[in-house]
DNA sequence: CCGAATCCATAAGGATACTG
DNA sequence: CAGTATCCTTATGGATTCGG
């Protein structure tokens, strides 16, 4: 048993939030918030098979608006994750691929993607279970 | 080479997205937005430690609302990633800690946060090239 | 073909006040 | 202490239009 008086502040482990200095926080924050990205996952997982350009992304991603992939691009680029080679012919050819940072990333996701199909019918036990008894706890 | 009557190579992935079938999609999605979810991580990554209550999140997680710490843990609670015990005390204590299940997330969630520190000074390169190069977006 | 720019609907999220 | 309920601001994202 443990009494709540035994340990009032001691409780906070000496920082913001677990371990991670706040000085990382922001920027974790902000790396956490493009793998959460739907369409940054998208793309970078399409990506994976090799470059493509920006129709071929918008047709391998369906339901994604141009204003989304333009952004989601921009972003991925400005990071490092990808790289856009612009092509100076008449008909405007612009091929994106994924960046050696970005592939890093992708093992992230895959990782995280493989866990989720691993784990997903636990997880609608779970909710199935919770669903069923509203004020009653397993 | 490139009339837009003939595409040659553009169904070689064959797939909505990747070889991941469109049936998982949606819940792999809903476990992306957990990831994703700033809250969420924090969440998981604070309990790592051991079962916490909910003034102590409150406190170990400084600017999360009241608002979204319940939202959060009631989401966590009902995907079977945290488990929430009340004690019927006078005054009302309420422990949630990492189920299994939520401590697996959080080992997606650790190597994520390990690849951004390690690769955080990296992207922040980028970042200053392209803010340098190009002319400022939007 | 590759975007940029604008408009607009919806949802996320914070602040506050109140309850058991 | 441990939430719930309400209001309200802001961010997200789709649809559309225009430009290079």
């Amino acid at each position: 048993m443990h009494e709540d008086a035994a340990k009032p502040e001691m409780a906070a482990v000496a920082g913001p939030c677990a371990n991670i200095p706040a000085d990382h926080m922001a920027f974790i924050r902000q790396v956490l918030d493009r793998v959460g990205d739907k369409w940054s996952t998208l793309v970078v997982t399409v990506l994976k098979d090799g470059p493509l350009r920006y129709t071929d992304l918008q047709r391998q991603i369906p339901g994604i608006s141009q204003r989304m992939l333009t952004r989601t691009l921009h972003q991925l680029q400005e990071d490092g994750l990808i790289t856009r080679t612009a092509y100076a012919e008449v008909p405007p050819r612009v091929e994106y691929a994924l960046a050696p940072l970005g592939r890093g990333l992708h093992e992230i996701v895959r990782q995280l993607i493989d866990w989720a199909a691993d784990h997903h019918d636990e997880i609608r036990a779970h909710r199935a279970a919770n669903a069923a008894t509203t004020s009653r706890r397993s």
